[in-house]
DNA sequence: ACGTTTCGTCGAAACGTTTCGACGATCATT
DNA sequence: AATGATCGTCGAAACGTTTCGACGAAACGT
């Protein structure tokens, strides 16, 4: 393995000429340059990272840390996580991904102080979020995406729920459903102040009532069987429903399999739309499912940039952002077939 | 941030005394120890990584490289990536997931050569895969998820398809199914030399000649819509089926899909049983899928206690090992209403 | 022609560890 | 009691970069 020496040797040049050819800190001849990158190719030369990373006091890696529950990576977090290596990888610097739980703060601790990660960008942002605290009191750089209580002073990057919701029931509303009920996560995440949750609720009660429309929301819990109740719920509650917006991508596949197994078709007796949804998962299920496509590639590299500017920049900067989610029409949104009650049996958007 | 010097000069020993306490490589008295280990407590000292890192040309860094293709990762290959994060955790390692895709063999070559990574667990192995060479050649230790062509001279961690197909296919008949068909990965993947198509191909030929049955295999695309064509094709090819075994976890929503069109109930139609699939995914279809749970989890782990094992040894040990899937059954798999034609009612291997 | 910048390059000192060789003490062996 | 081994500790030399200060040489203004 060629270092920096053997370079020089060859090239005829001191060490601190290569390093300023390969870094361009400081000016040099275009004669003496060549010779060097000559050497360079000759030796086929790779700086060592470990030893650029204590001279420089960059690491050159950031991290990525999630919780990585049981449950794993969803489609969404995997398409944030491709994204943000890319973005890293074209920064010139590598991503750590870091399996640290909710749990072994300590560890998160241990990881900061070793100088190991010049930043990092924290996914799965609680309100009220330990991880934060720690990290800033290292004095790590930090992009979170999603939002803590406090929105002032740190830099962020978070789907724009009220924009996606309100798109979502506009897209409704335009094929002539008035009935909409949300499916929500569980009442047991809502009251443990998840952010989506409180913010998709509070958009859909918004949006909802632009329309004049009576907003119903049912929780879910994260599974299967927890959509097989909710619809339960839902008709319950608002028997004339046509349509079904739903947080919880989890539950979706219950939503479906019930209405299936009542006998009602997707997505002409009940209109389906997923929320903050992969095209991956949206295309498994039958209809493949209009959805609200989360940006999750684009909010990975988004993040990585915000975090590279700040440890170029002087530090005081922050980046706050809200992405939407896009509207991809597939197959289980339609014109109800049950006229609305209080609207003729023409939708008002059909003008083709 | 406190140096090894700092923690020395307040334990009144020297740097190297404070060395040997932390890394045990040399006996240290009880008395000194206490001193130094007091010292670090107080100044709440962490050593830094890339001093570290230099000096004992131990970056303390493994590299976890997936393909990271569009699709992104499945929950199989989260699974995995859990479970190696966690056991590089336990041996004081961290773990550095790189997007290198086939493409990028540069890349490759230049992340190995930096020497930042201690050794590389390297996932979605082909059977002539180019990145195995270029990690040999620049000497940095491996082990494979998947096996190259040439199993002889690598540690490799894999899955048991002869086992996990024989156990399924054992299980199907048990229910008194014998006409099953096995619906592959495409005809491209087949042809372009893919191990586990193959491998699952060969055993379920054999399989199902242990029962004295035909064997009919499918190919299908890696899509909900190649997963109705495939089902299509299979009623063609044997219209007696009553149950089908399926290793792409893409099409096997089609497929339900499909049989749902076509009037057909699952389970007691049709069976279906589902190769190599996450437990998180098997509980998205209704009914939930009756599956072969890829070990991910043990597999990431292993792998990463092979790698270890490579590092700390003397490197000529090989670590080869096959993991089969486990049977789980839920709902879409029972005793097929329509009685096997050249058999009795009563199934050949339900001896219980 | 003479100071004064600017440019290109060099030598050497960091950066914070690990690790090697050495050297007194202590201990067992004869 | 002298002779080695063993133990515990130290000082100093790596490890391979970056970066600072310095210093000739060339280019400028006067």
């Amino acid at each position: 393995m060629a270092t920096m020496h053997d370079v020089a040797r060859l090239a005829r040049v001191s060490v601190s000429t290569v390093s300023y050819v390969l870094t361009g800190t400081r000016p040099i001849s275009q004669a003496t340059r060549d010779k060097v990158l000559a050497a360079v190719a000759e030796l086929d030369y790779q700086p060592n990272a470990m030893a650029r990373g204590l001279a420089s006091r960059r690491s050159r890696i950031l991290g990525l840390l999630m919780p990585m529950d049981e449950r794993g990576l969803g489609a969404t977090e995997t398409a944030f996580v491709t994204g943000a290596a890319a973005a890293a990888s074209a920064g010139g610097y590598h991503l750590v991904l870091s399996p640290v739980g909710g749990g072994d703060l300590d560890d998160l601790r241990r990881l900061a102080s070793q100088r190991m990660l010049d930043g990092v960008v924290l996914m799965e942002v609680q309100l009220a979020d330990e991880r934060v605290t720690v990290l800033q009191e290292a004095g790590t750089p930090l992009v979170l995406i999603g939002r803590t209580g406090d929105t002032s002073t740190l830099s962020y990057v978070d789907i724009d729920f009220e924009q996606t919701v309100r798109e979502a029931v506009a897209h409704l509303v335009g094929l002539g459903h008035r009935s909409i009920v949300y499916v929500n996560h569980s009442a047991a995440t809502l009251a443990s102040g998840y952010g989506p949750a409180l913010r998709t609720r509070d958009a859909f009660v918004a949006a909802m009532a632009g329309h004049g429309l009576e907003p119903v929301m049912i929780p879910a819990e994260d599974s299967a069987a927890g959509g097989r109740a909710a619809l339960a719920a839902a008709f319950a509650r608002a028997p004339e429903l046509t349509a079904v917006l739903a947080m919880n991508e989890t539950a979706i596949f219950g939503i479906l399999g019930e209405l299936t197994g009542r006998g009602l078709s997707v997505p002409h007796d009940v209109s389906v739309v997923s929320m903050v949804t992969s095209p991956q998962v949206a295309e498994l299920a039958t209809p493949a499912l209009t959805a609200m496509t989360s940006p999750g590639s684009a909010m990975g590299r988004i993040a990585i940039e915000a975090l590279l500017r700040h440890l170029d920049g002087p530090g005081d900067e922050r980046h706050q952002q809200l992405l939407p989610c896009a509207l991809e029409v597939r197959g289980s949104t339609a014109v109800p077939r049950r006229p609305a009650q209080d609207a003729p049996g023409r939708s008002p958007t059909d003008g083709g």
